[in-house]
DNA sequence: GTCTCTGCAAAGTTTTTGCATGCAA
DNA sequence: TTGCATGCAAAAACTTTGCAGAGAC
C-alpha cells in the first residue's frame, strides 16, 4: 500500500528543506540546487527533484505550479496566496487581503461543473517594486518615443 | 517597432483557432495538434505552438499555465475560473460563482508586498465526476483495508 | 513581388527515471 | 542487515528556434 514507506532523514533531504525555509523568494529547483550545493557540493539535481516531490506529497512544502512555466517551491504552508511579477516573474506573498472571503465555502456545485471542490488558490499578476522602480525610470525618456 | 507586423489569416491558424473554439476540454498544444492534423494532416506541432502564441498575444484565446505541468489553453476568454481535477488534470470552468467578489479592487498594496496588481486568477482543485465516479465504486472495497 | 508563415528538424528547458552504490535506522 | 536514498547520466516531456521554401496579400 502507498503511503507506508519509512521516511528517512537524509542530510539531503534536511538540506532541501532547510534551504527552501530560509529563501523567500519562491524558488525553482534549479534555484534551490545551487543554495543545497554550497553545502553538499555533491548534491544532485535529480536528489533535489525527488525530495522537492517527496516533502511536496507529505505535505511539509507547498508547490506552486501556477507561477510560470517552471515548478516553483513555498517552505512556508500557512494560509497565504501569491503575486507573479509579469515583467520579471518573481513570486511575492500576500496575506490577509481585505474585501476577500477568508474561507470559500461552495456547496452548490451546479455552477462547478459538477466537481467537487477540495480548495482554491488565488494568483495575483502584478509588478513588482524594482520593475516599477524600472518602469518609472523608463517612463521619463518615453514621451519622446510615444509621438 | 513590434507589433507592426501584418497578421496572415492562413489557413493553419483558422484550424488552430477553430478547433480551440469547438472544444471545452482546455487541450494542451499537443491535443490541439491531434485535432488540428485531422483537417490539416501536414500541419506542424512548432506551427501550432507558434499559432497559438500569436493567438494569445493578440488576446483571441487564454492560455493557462496554472493548471499542470503543460500550458492549457482556452478559445472562451470571457470572464470565467478554471477546476482542476487533482486526479486526472482534467479542466473545467466555473462561473458566476454565488459569494465570490465579481470584481475585486485591491488599492491597499501594502499587503501585497509593493506590488502593483493588474489582475487575479482564481484556480480550484477539485475531483471531476469522472473520478468521483471511480472512487465512489472504489470505496466499497475499501472499508477491508481501512482497519 | 514582398514579407510573413510553414514544415521539418535540431536544440533548449525542465523534469523524470534506471541503475549500482551508499547509508540511515 | 534492510531497503530507501543518492549520484550520475540518459531519457522523457514540453517548448522554442533556424532555415529554406511556400503562400497570403
Amino acid at each position: 500500500m502507498a503511503g507506508t514507506f519509512q521516511r528517512r532523514n537524509t542530510p539531503q533531504r534536511k538540506v532541501v528543506l532547510d534551504e527552501l525555509r530560509k529563501l523567500t523568494s519562491h524558488p525553482t529547483a534549479v534555484e534551490l540546487y545551487e543554495f543545497a550545493r554550497r553545502q553538499l557540493p555533491k548534491i544532485s539535481l535529480g536528489t533535489v527533484y525527488r525530495n522537492l516531490e517527496i516533502l511536496t506529497l507529505e505535505g511539509t512544502i507547498r508547490r506552486l505550479d501556477s507561477v510560470g512555466a517552471e515548478a516553483r517551491f513555498d517552505g512556508d504552508i500557512t494560509e497565504h496566496h501569491h503575486v507573479r511579477c509579469v515583467r520579471c516573474g518573481a513570486v511575492g506573498d500576500v496575506r490577509g487581503l481585505p474585501g476577500l472571503p477568508g474561507e470559500m465555502t461552495v456547496t452548490d456545485t451546479s455552477q462547478l461543473g459538477g466537481y467537487e471542490i477540495l480548495g482554491y488558490r488565488l494568483q495575483f499578476e502584478g509588478i513588482c517594486p524594482l520593475c516599477r522602480d524600472a518602469q518609472d525610470a523608463a517612463d521619463g525618456n518615453a514621451d519622446a518615443e510615444a509621438g
